[in-house]
DNA sequence: TTGAAAGCGCTAACAC
DNA sequence: GTGTTAGCGCTTTCAA
């Protein structure tokens, strides 16, 4: 059976405020005492109810992580594995825990509501993956009244978020590109929607414009395996003359492209490649890639640090955190 | 604020022991108050607190997933983001959540005890990365009498757990790369005290030894970045004869070797290459690459299955459960 | 079928 | 400095 602060206060010879008291370390118990009752704690190995605790005091310690629900965006993409990781450090270094919410589908293909998991979970605040929250849900967030922060920015509603220059380093990506020689780039972009996809767009126009050159092969694609592949089709068949391929999203979505790209018989080595993500993996392949890094474990503890802040009553200074892309040559 | 079951007994003129039949679906209520109960608490979008009933029920609707704390093999390793991201799914389904209880270093560089938050978090069950989980720990977590499962085999407990059959894939894995023509194969491996390290260098000498080759090629290594990179060199300059290379273990580790031989001119061109653990990027090298491909989701859905039958006072049938890797030839 | 009341293990006023 | 007490919001006997 377990041992609850009852028994520690019996031991003790103490009455169980006391102990919580003593616990945690707030004061009005002498020195003595306080001793006495850590000792026994410790030697019982007690370890305080969660469920009790949270009860009592309305807050859990518990924080969760809303993973976007989109083809490529699971956790085993480059790019939530990272930032995940990264906040479930942070979070666990201030004594909280990470709880992983992540939509289902149903049967239909229906996005099941995690507004439930959500409200009944007593939740002290919420990472939230910005991009494709629905507004139906975004609402039911806020009607909750519990803090949280974006990764990456919300079309519909401004709030405290961190996310990399989107435009900036596409700009300067693409830059790069250029200057690898290359002029005739074609764009290869995900859901108009989302904010970051424009942003990574306008980046790119920017970069070609300011070299004179033509910005006008761009063609967005939702991430789902078939339209990337689609999208990557009519991009080389309407546009044979190109030399470049920037895509503007890495993980799955990077690969079901290049996989095209090869399937039709078009080496990946005679086209020059950008990608808005990077990868180790990269540095391996049989063609090079030209890519913008994201600082993924920078991400996952500065939105940690930004919700905790929150939490804490403070307002954070900033309320957009962009950070800097890197790029890099290969 | 939020609305408790008094506020909904009170709007639909019951007691509130009323309102949390009917909310569960107890019998013992009349159909028709049931429904009024229902149809009001739809009404206010009410959810129960999470931590009173955890309280009151000795049940949180928490799965812990303990992942090992271990070089490469954090969630951005390609191992473990497929198994959580299943996982997570398979307890989302049973209207239950996943915490990611993820083993912190200290400024020491010890790993600090993650038993504290197993025994206090009141979790209904635990998914265990079994390999590198000592023996305190362990000794603890069986003192909470908590359900659990092992992913992969633990050499001290034999216990619940879900694994690949490594020395089989292993053997599968060699034999196919002395079918491609290489007969002086080295094999880089993990930590000897990790059992599947154990397996996978048994299947590799079970396929070496049938077809009557030289299996003393084998080294073993921690998965620490420097030693595995010290570790390759060691095997080029011993056996500079080597026609391929035998990799038990994916992630980083193997990129580290990859850019090893690179750095020190070995091509990996000419080198045939084996690496337990399969990437879809693997399709994209330079140099090809035969795997054995994990069933990743399974193994994660598999485990949470598991879980939850023991959980339910079922005793599983099969206390080790073996999935079949696949060979994937490039 | 319904309701009253006790209790889950803890915290936090407020007395003493 | 210490103990008493009253909840936190829910479930669960047990009477009515």
């Amino acid at each position: 059976m377990k041992l609850t602060i009852n028994e520690i206060a019996e031991m003790a010879q103490v009455a169980k405020s006391t102990v919580s008291k003593a616990l945690n370390g707030q004061k009005g118990v002498s020195q003595e005492t306080r001793q006495r009752i850590l000792n026994i704690a410790k030697q019982v190995n007690f370890q305080p109810n969660f469920a009790a605790k949270a009860l009592a005091q309305k807050k859990s310690n518990i924080i969760g992580f809303v993973l976007p629900h989109e083809a490529g965006f699971s956790l085993s993409g480059f790019y939530w594995a990272g930032v995940v990781t990264a906040a479930a450090e942070e979070v666990s270094k201030r004594g909280n825990n990470l709880m992983i919410i992540s939509p289902l589908e149903n049967e239909e293909g229906h996005i099941l509501e995690i507004q439930d998991t959500i409200r009944s979970n007593s939740l002290d605040g919420l990472i939230i993956g910005a991009e494709q929250l629905d507004t139906k849900t975004l609402v039911s967030i806020m009607a909750e009244e519990i803090p949280f922060v974006f990764i990456g920015q919300n079309s519909t509603l401004q709030h405290y978020c961190v996310d990399v220059n989107n435009r900036e380093g596409s700009d300067k990506l693409v830059t790069q590109m250029i200057k690898n020689g290359f002029k005739k780039i074609g764009c290869i972009t995900g859901p108009e929607d989302y904010q970051y996809t424009r942003e990574r767009v306008e980046g790119f126009n920017d970069a070609m414009k300011r070299a004179g050159l033509d910005s006008s092969r761009i063609m967005h694609t939702s991430y789902y395996e078939e339209d990337a592949r689609k999208t990557t089709l009519k991009m080389i068949e309407e546009n044979p003359d190109i030399d470049a391929l920037y895509i503007t999203a890495g993980g799955e979505f990077t690969l079901n492209i290049f996989e095209t790209l090869r399937f039709s018989g078009i080496s990946p080595k005679k086209l020059g490649l950008g990608v808005f993500d990077d990868s180790r993996i990269f540095d391996f392949l049989d063609f090079s890639v030209t890519t913008a890094k994201q600082p993924l474990n920078q991400i996952g503890a500065m939105a940690t640090q930004l919700l905790f802040e929150q939490i804490s009553g403070h307002t954070p200074e900033e309320k957009i955190n962009l950070l800097p892309v890197e790029i890099i040559l290969r």
